[in-house]
DNA sequence: ATACTATATTCAATATTAGGAATATGGAAT
DNA sequence: ATTCCATATTCCTAATATTGAATATAGTAT
């Protein structure tokens, strides 16, 4: 495979409104499926079938802990700058600076930490 | 169309190869078509047709000159940054130096004016 | 073991894209 | 006016992508 062609398929990879989203959401950190649910407003099925797209383009990895998978960005570093562009700068104040999700079924534990 | 889907689209206008290469070229200048053919190796229509998803992504344009059409990218301060994360930095080694074309039928022009 | 929960996969209907062949267009030259 | 040439468009089929519905899995808690 060339370069164009590499290069094509990463392109590919971002050529979605809902697969950009979450790589915006991932910019600012790992995250757990379930976050993404509640951000995206869509069905767990279908963002984890764009999550898998990302993964198979080698965009981003998962780990699993405790009930919880997170997404994270496999090269923040190669990946950051074309984000920047794509979206725009990160802004502090849309930052989700909880490690927790803030989803619905994340949102009790915590509440409970406090 | 919210954000994430206009840069989906714009992303979706460069997952190709051939009009990565497309761009490739053009960010180093205005080329006519038949330079394309030449260094693309591939069928006149064929890059037409990819000539027109980039003119409908509103990445390039195009003006006639006498028999030859040139083709431009709209926005190079925007494209640039872009092209240069994703095919690397330009390289003066490796620029079209010629404002006419080097494919065979425009070689013959260049030569005459030696 | 059972039941629940988060996530993953499969399947199927539909939509889009790739790329070739043939043909059209429009300007220039004669 | 006709021919020629560069470029554009249309049409078609195979391949691929999208997305929803249903179902599977695997880990946790009881």
């Amino acid at each position: 495979m060339n370069d164009y062609a590499e290069q094509a398929q990463l392109f590919k990879a971002l050529a979605h409104p809902v697969r950009l989203q979450i790589l915006d959401i991932l910019r600012r950190g790992a995250e757990c499926v379930c976050h993404m649910e509640a951000v995206l407003k869509k069905r767990q099925a279908y963002i984890s079938q764009q999550l898998m797209t990302l993964r198979d383009a080698g965009l981003v990895d998962s780990r699993k802990d405790g009930l919880n998978v997170f997404y994270f960005l496999v090269d923040p570093d190669a990946l950051l700058p074309l984000l920047e562009i794509a979206l725009g700068p990160l802004e502090d104040a849309s930052r989700h600076q909880l490690r927790e999700c803030v989803c619905p079924h994340c949102e009790a534990v915590v509440v409970a930490q406090n």
